[in-house]
RNA sequence: GGCAGUGUAGCUCAGCUGGUUAGAGCGUGGCACUCAUAAUGCCAAGGUCGGUGGUUCGAGCCCACUCACUGCUACCA
């Protein structure tokens, strides 16, 4: 029986179309899938879209369509995104489906049948014509004490009948959940906000509305729509077929990862463990929040227009570049800044250079004087050995890494064994060997092209377009590309015939024409 | 204001419980090679490890103070 492995995305709200940050958390997300099943796991992988309340409303009037088509719209551009960036989610999940209604007023009942949901009135300054609370520190005063919103729409003080959650009762239950469980919560620095957060204390929690009904009703109060976030978080346990437990993905709960962006940490790491708590339901095993990216150290906004379209950024710098870049260049966890520079280098030298001409310049020799079959391996060297054991190395130094979701890490470790091959193939110059010793030419050769599988395998998960190639090429079967195969057990079998070679990767050529590359000109979005 | 974190070569970052001349990649300069996608390899230049003062035989790593930047500081996702 293989582990269960589930892990999700947040949903996005599509209110607009996807945007990069989007992209980030479904390729790491992805890469993250990927990795997991080619290490043995029995993978459920989920993403979708958050589509209910005001903003998605307001979004629908100002274009003039129904807030449902709007949804169906702008849902199926994020689907679309994923199939681009050939994400491998298992589903796809939309808050507006009846499953989700289901499970949504399922958890409600389970949180209210506990003791915790009871019924209140929410107060604060609210703007009639933005349909909205405000923070008193939004607010500007103007004459005669009167207060605005930052639309320069006045507000005013009212009181609004609203469920209540008693979070306040869940402060020790969720600091002793802490403390019993120190991995819940990543990266380091995260954890100890919310724990201090957690720390000063909580009050009950606002969880419906009735100043809109874009939304879940609440049971027996039709009145009422839940809040945006107990609708939301609920998603996860939806796609494991909540309330049935008798359904096919049940057993997938409690989820082993929610990623997300570090903005919305506190809802997945206090609100809703203390949802399922109250729910009698298991919390998940670990949250963990990337960072932000910012475009040459400028915050992404569509006010400074340099909002990228992720799907022109993969088609321009190709896929494999584009998710390679992302997850090498950026310290999984912290905030990250990229530029059409800084991706091009990535992709020239690490891809182009490094991985794509080690793949050329042995395989072209295997084609040629090998009589393009994988050569015989002789006795190995010293230099052989070092070369061999660093690269079988790598299995177990990719799933300490991933430990703690250090993709970045992982791709660092098997770069280096890259370089480390270029340097032995260098060294060893099979060329002159061509003429003075063909048959430790074709050791060196052999030895090349057995780092070369193992760096496909454990590639896969990362540019899932060039690591099956560069497998192909070696004639890996398909049913041999597991990281169980990443061990010398596996090794190339010397006369197997293979493939011409193909390049791996073309280097980018800075176009003649300015200013039509996706990073240096942002495309409004 | 309070709490937390960061500050190491031009750029992005590693630096184990403090221990000999502080590392890598990219970029730059030179050389070599020719199997290869004008790719690769070798060598070099370049850092008072934010600042000041301590502890120690010895500190990038510990302590105090200080400067700069970032995050959090509840119902806004």
């Amino acid at each position: 029986m293989k582990d269960r492995f589930f892990l999700t995305t947040a949903i996005s709200y599509p209110n607009g179309a996807p945007h990069l940050g989007h992209a980030y958390e479904l390729l790491a997300a992805d890469a993250i899938a990927r990795f997991m099943r080619l290490d043995g796991k029995d993978v459920f992988f989920l993403t979708g879209t958050d589509e209910h309340g005001l903003k998605m409303v307001q979004t629908a009037e100002r274009e003039g369509l129904p807030v449902k088509d709007l949804a169906d719209r702008n849902a199926a551009r994020f689907r679309a995104m994923g199939q681009t960036l050939a994400a491998t989610n298992d589903d796809f999940i939309r808050t507006t489906e009846p499953r989700h209604y289901d499970a949504s007023q399922a958890i409600w009942k389970r949180m209210e049948a506990n003791g915790d949901i009871y019924l209140s009135k929410y107060s604060g300054w609210y703007s009639v014509r933005d349909e909205a609370f405000f923070g008193e520190d939004e607010l500007t005063s103007g004459d005669g004490g009167k207060k605005f919103a930052p639309s320069g729409a006045p507000v005013e003080w009212v009181e609004e009948e609203s469920y209540f959650f008693k979070l306040a009762s869940y402060q020790q239950k969720l600091l002793d959940w802490y403390d019993a469980h120190p991995d819940f919560i990543g990266p380091e620095t995260r954890k100890n906000e919310v724990v201090s957060f957690v720390k000063r204390g909580l009050t009950d929690l606002s969880i419906s509305r009735k100043t809109f009904s874009w939304g879940v009703p609440v049971p027996d109060a039709p009145d009422h729509v839940m809040y945006v976030w107990v609708d939301a978080l609920t998603n996860y346990i939806t796609a494991c077929g909540f309330p049935d437990e008798s359904a096919e993905r049940y057993p997938y709960w409690p989820a082993n990862l929610h990623l997300i962006g570090k903005d919305i940490i506190r809802f997945h790491t206090v609100y809703w463990p203390a949802f399922l708590m109250s729910a009698g339901l298991p919390v998940p095993k670990r949250v963990f929040a990337h960072g932000f990216l910012n475009n040459r150290g400028e915050k992404m906004s569509k006010s400074t227009g340099n909002v990228l379209e992720p799907i022109a950024m993969a088609e321009h710098y190709g896929l494999d570049a584009f998710r390679y870049f992302f997850l090498r260049e950026i310290t999984f966890g912290a905030d990250g800044s990229y530029s059409h520079e800084a991706i091009v280098a990535r992709l020239n030298a690490d891809l182009a250079n490094d991985l794509g001409n080690l793949a050329q310049r042995s395989l072209s020799m295997v084609n040629k004087n090998c009589e393009a079959k994988i050569p015989a391996k002789g006795p190995l060297s010293d230099e052989d050995k070092v070369l061999l054991d660093a690269a079988y190395a790598l299995r177990a130094e990719a799933r300490a890494a991933m430990n703690d979701f250090a993709l970045h890490s992982i791709l660092n470790a098997i770069w280096k064994v890259v370089g480390d091959t270029n340097r032995y193939f260098a060294g060893q110059a099979p060329w002159a060997l061509r003429k003075t010793d063909p048959a430790r030419m074709e050791t060196v050769l052999w030895v090349t092209a057995e780092v070369l599988r193992i760096i496909g395998i454990l590639t896969q998960p990362f540019i899932p377009l060039a690591a099956p190639k560069l497998l192909d090429l070696l004639a890996v079967p398909a049913d041999s590309r597991d990281f169980a195969h990443a061990e010398a057990g596996f090794a190339l079998t010397s006369g197997t015939e293979l493939p011409a070679p193909t390049a791996l990767f073309p280097r980018y050529v800075e176009a003649e024409t300015e200013g039509q590359t996706p990073g240096k000109e942002g495309k409004g979005g």
